[in-house]
Order: structure tokens, then C-alpha cells, then sequence
DNA sequence: CGAGCACTTGATCGCTTTCAATAGCTGTGG
DNA sequence: CCACAGCTATTGAAAGCGATCAAGTGCTCG
């Protein structure tokens, strides 16, 4: 099987317009964007960057899921980083990659040389602008993944990271019922170790938990439904509906 | 006791001009800083910012040390960031705070009323440029501390921790022996238990067991000696020397 | 001297890991 | 069509690490 190929698409019909990098853009800059972008597709599974590589380009997720982890050299891996259509790669100014990216899913990337891309950002304060915007929300992001990883058990864990999947979801569709959710799991039960700090064991375990209890429902073993979110909140040790229903 | 007083600090004379928000500003982009800038003291202890609260400035710690913490309903709290001289507080484009920020040494903040930074962030790309630069090695360190949370022991926490601060006080006083390090822990052991995910008890234990091995040495509670650097490096979990020495 | 605080140390408990076996699914080839 | 390999996920039993509960130490300050 080879990788989606990929022609061109025009900025102006591309999905992540306006949740990228580029959202901010007027259409002249769009223009010299458009100039030094390429496309590059990934099947699932496939490394996109490897740690330590020399990184000469950055970009956008435009469809498709990947994700960012750190490796032990005894082989422990965490995830620090789940990466999603619109999501930025790369760090302007650094050369060599911090972290290994692999896409989970096929997977969709809008490429910008890096050279290029970092003129273009002194000479664009709206694209500088809306990176340091999307850093914010990443770092902001990370701290609450603190506070899973650290204080959190395996039954908040999972429901932690349940809940930021269907939240997430939710944003996709919006107007649908606020109670009830259904939603597919984009991660392997390693995956969610991964993300979590945990072993694909105890995943597993809290994941029947939950069924077992009626929090969750599951159609296979990727397909969740949420009967009502406000008792996954509760598992999840949030405040409840905090955030979520606002 | 009352918090120092502070008068007016020229810019230029600023001990945290070079790595500050301010860093790559010219004289007359100091100028306009400095004429909405004005500082505020807190003693050991003091709350700075209370999660939820209203924000009406920004600011720079020009000296002394802040915690950044999340707590959960029940008590559960996690650092999510260490605030040392030099760092950013506050999130231009955001009214609410998202975590409590307490002085744990006493403090002088350089602030910015919110508003006017703002506004300057629009007409000043070397302050957004610099803030994007600032926010992006928080993120890394972010995610480097999420590796720590998720994956280490116990043993293997406090010896990241100890790695981090002797590396950062390393920085701060170059030129000094490399393999032997002495310096003063600016956490007690309840802060470290908040930043490592862990309890005082393990904290505490985990010290004397690295004491009683021999990769530190104590003087008092708080100074703590480094025999041998690359020692406490392995004990860390991290390719040793690794980005250390380099 | 005694109160208060930060820290240390001990004993026990329990959650998560570890090790191990099994189930379910998919694709391949005889 | 069935057998089998390979993979993901589930489940069980036992072990271990860190949490919890509980004293006790040492220091500072009034």
C-alpha cells in the first residue's frame, strides 16, 4: 500500500484554513505561503521525524493523527504531544528535532521549507502572531497533562483522557446533544499508556472498569459512547462541566 | 515584615535585561516600556495570582522564585511551572488566570498593565518575537518534565530535579568546575513533592537514600553538594552528560 | 521553655506493575 | 476452507513501589 498522494490544494479550499498557522493571513500572504508550501503524505504507522534528525522543514497537520513522544533508552516512552488536523510541526530556530513524530492514522502534512518560513515570519507579524497564539494554547495544554501525569490515578487518567477526546470531537460537530456522545478512540490501548504514564495493562483494566460501571459504552474496541458526560467529568476529577459545557 | 520597597529600576541597569521579554528591544522600545512598567514586592509565601481571578497585568520576575500550581477539588495540587528570574507571567489575550502563582522566596515583579502590553505586542514584533521564543523553550521544558511525571521512579525524579536546578545555577555562574557542584535547593521538600507528582515522605526518603549512597551531600536541609556530576545524570535516567556538557 | 514548622524515619496498605496465559481479529498460504 | 502467524486487547495472580498513617527529631522564634 503507498501513501495517499497528494496534488495541490488551494489555501483558500484547504480544511485547516482557518485553525492553522496561516489562519491569520490576508490573502498576499497567503499567496507567499502558498509559494514555498509542498504536501507530504504518511501511512499510518510511518515516522515522520526521529529525534535528534535535522529538521529542514516545518508545517501543518491537515488531516490525519500523529503524535509526539520522548524515549528512554531503556525503551520508556511518553507521549508529550498528540498532534491534530490544523496542529503545527516543528520549532522555528532549532535545527534538530526534541522529540519523535509518528503519524497513527494516514496522515496529511502542509510543508514549508524552514529557511523560507522563518524569513517569511519576521516579515509577517501574522503568522508570528497566531504561532505564538497556538504555543500558548499547546503549553497551556501540557500543563493540564501535568497535572493528570502527576497527581491523577489510572480510573481519572483514562477518564481524563476520554473526556479531552470527546471534548475535542465535540468542537468538530458542534450542535449535537450535549448529554450523550459517541466517538471513536484514534489511539491504540499503548497509545493511551503512552499518553497517560501507564501500562497497557491497567488501560485495559480501567477501560472495563468503566464499562463494567455503566460510564462508558464500547462498540468493539475502539468505538466509545459517553451516556452522560457530566459522570465522566466526575470520574475524570474535574470540576464538573468545568470547562466543557461553558 | 513588610515586602521590600522598590523605587524605579532603570531599564538599562536591569539584572534581567538580557533574557527578559525586553531582551531584543532598542532603546526606544525600552523607553516606551519603561513608561508603563512599575514593580511590585511579595514576601516568601505571598499569592500572587489565584486561578480564576482576574488579570490586569503581565510581568517579569526580576527576582526571587514563584511556583505555578494546579490543584484539584480535593487538595490534590501539581506545579506545572518554576518561575525564576527573568520568566514571563501572564498570558497576553487572556482576562482569567489558569493557575495559582505564589512567591516561595521573596519576589520583585517587573509588571505591565495588561492593556498597553498588548497593545505595544502589535507595534513592537521584538517583544512578540522574543515572548514566541520565551514560550516555545516552556513548552519544551514542559514536555520534558511530563517524561519525568510519567516515566520516572521515585530516586530517578529527585535526581531530575537536582540535575535541573544544578544545571540552571551552572548557567548562572559559568567557568566553575564542572564535575563537582554545590548549591541551595529553593524548594522545601513539600514544593518538590508538588513539581515530582510524589509525597514529602517519598521525597524525603529518596533524598537520604541518595545521600546515604553517596550522589549527594547535605549540608543543612537545603545545600546540597554534587561529588560527581555525571553520577547523578545516570541516576536521572538521562543519557548521561546529555546536553549537560555538551 | 514551649509552640510551630520543616523534615526524617518506621510500619503497613493498596494501587499499579509485572509476568503470564488467553481471547479475538486479520491476513496468508496450504 | 481451515490452520496458523501476528497483532491487539483482555484477564488473572503475584510482586513491588510509593502512599498513607504515625511518631519522632531538630530548628527557629516568641
Amino acid at each position: 500500500m503507498n501513501a495517499p498522494t497528494i496534488s495541490h490544494i488551494n489555501c483558500a479550499d484547504c480544511p485547516i484554513r482557518h485553525r492553522a498557522v496561516c489562519a491569520r493571513c490576508e490573502s498576499d500572504e497567503l499567496a507567499a505561503l502558498d509559494s514555498i508550501k509542498y504536501y507530504r503524505s504518511y501511512e499510518a504507522g510511518q515516522p515522520i521525524i526521529w529525534s535528534g534528525d535535522q529538521m529542514n522543514f516545518v508545517g501543518s497537520v491537515v488531516s490525519g493523527i500523529a503524535t509526539l513522544t520522548q524515549t528512554m533508552e531503556d525503551g520508556r516512552t511518553q507521549m508529550v504531544g498528540l498532534l491534530l488536523p490544523s496542529d503545527f510541526v516543528g520549532r522555528p530556530g532549532r535545527d534538530g528535532a526534541a522529540y519523535n513524530v509518528v503519524a497513527t492514522t494516514d496522515l496529511v502534512m502542509c510543508c514549508f521549507r524552514k529557511k523560507p518560513f522563518e524569513e517569511m515570519m519576521v516579515t509577517t507579524p501574522h503568522i508570528a502572531h497566531r504561532l505564538l497564539e497556538m504555543t500558548l494554547d499547546e503549553l497551556d495544554a501540557a500543563r493540564e497533562w501535568m497535572l493528570v501525569l502527576g497527581r491523577k490515578t489510572a480510573r481519572e487518567k483514562i477518564a481524563s483522557l476520554l473526556a479531552i477526546i470527546a471534548r475535542r470531537d465535540a468542537s468538530l460537530t458542534p450542535g449535537g446533544a450535549v448529554n450523550e456522545m459517541t466517538f471513536d478512540l484514534p489511539l491504540t490501548r499503548e497509545a493511551m499508556a503512552d499518553y497517560l504514564g501507564l501500562t497497557l495493562e491497567t488501560v485495559s483494566r480501567q477501560m472495563s472498569a468503566l464499562k463494567k460501571d455503566g460510564v462508558i459504552a464500547l462498540e468493539g474496541k475502539r468505538r466509545v459512547t459517553v451516556p452522560d458526560m457530566g459522570n465522566l467529568l466526575e470520574e475524570a476529577g474535574d470540576d464538573s462541566d468545568g470547562g466543557f459545557l461553558m
